[in-house]
DNA sequence: CCCCTTTTGAAATCGATTTTCAATTTAATA
DNA sequence: TATTAAATTGAAAATCGATTTCAAAAGGGG
């Protein structure tokens, strides 16, 4: 089942409502590919849809993550920004602290060893981030 | 040389000024331990020293950042946090999503297979950040 | 001590996020 | 299909942490 189907069920068990709004701004959030904030979202969908709220988008985003669909992240720029969950596969993010590109990627032996840390500790994991900050090759001079 | 002979220097170098209250910052913000935001350290002076205001406790935390004696983080519940920079050596953290404790945590083979995926993509790190979200023992029912 | 620069503290501002509330829409039920 | 209760919407207001403003105070070299 897709983002989308998942999101229906997320809306149906809980009782929610599938409205208009919803559906325009999840296809708005899956077609955008990651990483988008509230903000540029809003001013991606007002062209098309000018009756749309920023309060709307706000909500509907938060909606996103509760139901597990996205995922809210935090790159240090002040904005929250949402990522759609893509089933299953987790990924982390190289991020240039020049030009600000974000390259996502994957690697299961350093999950296993954050698996290994914690269990050390004691800790049960629910989940992690990991980000690489640092220069592209383009903005290495 | 300590963290304080650090920021002591810094401030020479900058042609900044050494005043009480910068003192009494870093002794509270040191003696603190760790993960202190702007308002704990705040709150936390506050009865001793009423007189120091939030904006300057504000401003003395950045300036720590700026220093490197210290260096700000986000663990996502909205504020920013400063841990002081123990020389040389750098951790992660576990944190615990229910009473929030936080654990550091240091390995290095985690590190080296992170040099490995930049470089594969042609970084150039310069920071990262780990963090592992879960539940500590006592919180595991 | 003088003077210039930096710092301080209270209050104002800022930008993003979150809430409020009346009007509207959804969807279950009759 | 009409009714109705509950959820949703959108605009505006409120909130929250972070940051700036500005006049008064303090540091520190000469």
């Amino acid at each position: 089942m897709g983002l989308k189907g998942q999101f229906q069920n997320y809306l149906r068990e809980q009782g929610l409502k599938s409205t208009r709004q919803r559906d325009i701004i999840l296809d708005a959030f899956l077609e955008a590919g990651v990483h988008l904030s509230t903000e540029e979202l809003y001013l991606k969908l007002r062209p098309y849809h000018p009756h749309i709220g920023y309060a709307t988008v706000y909500r509907t985003l938060k909606l996103f993550a509760e139901s597990g669909i996205a995922a809210e992240r935090h790159f240090g720029d002040g904005q929250a920004r949402y990522e759609a969950n893509s089933e299953e596969e987790h990924h982390d993010h190289l991020i240039c602290t020049d030009c600000g590109k974000i390259v996502e990627f994957e690697n299961h032996r350093i999950e296993q060893l954050q698996e290994q840390v914690a269990r050390e500790q004691g800790f049960c994991i629910t989940r992690h981030r990991l980000d690489l900050y640092g220069l592209c090759p383009e903005c290495q001079t």
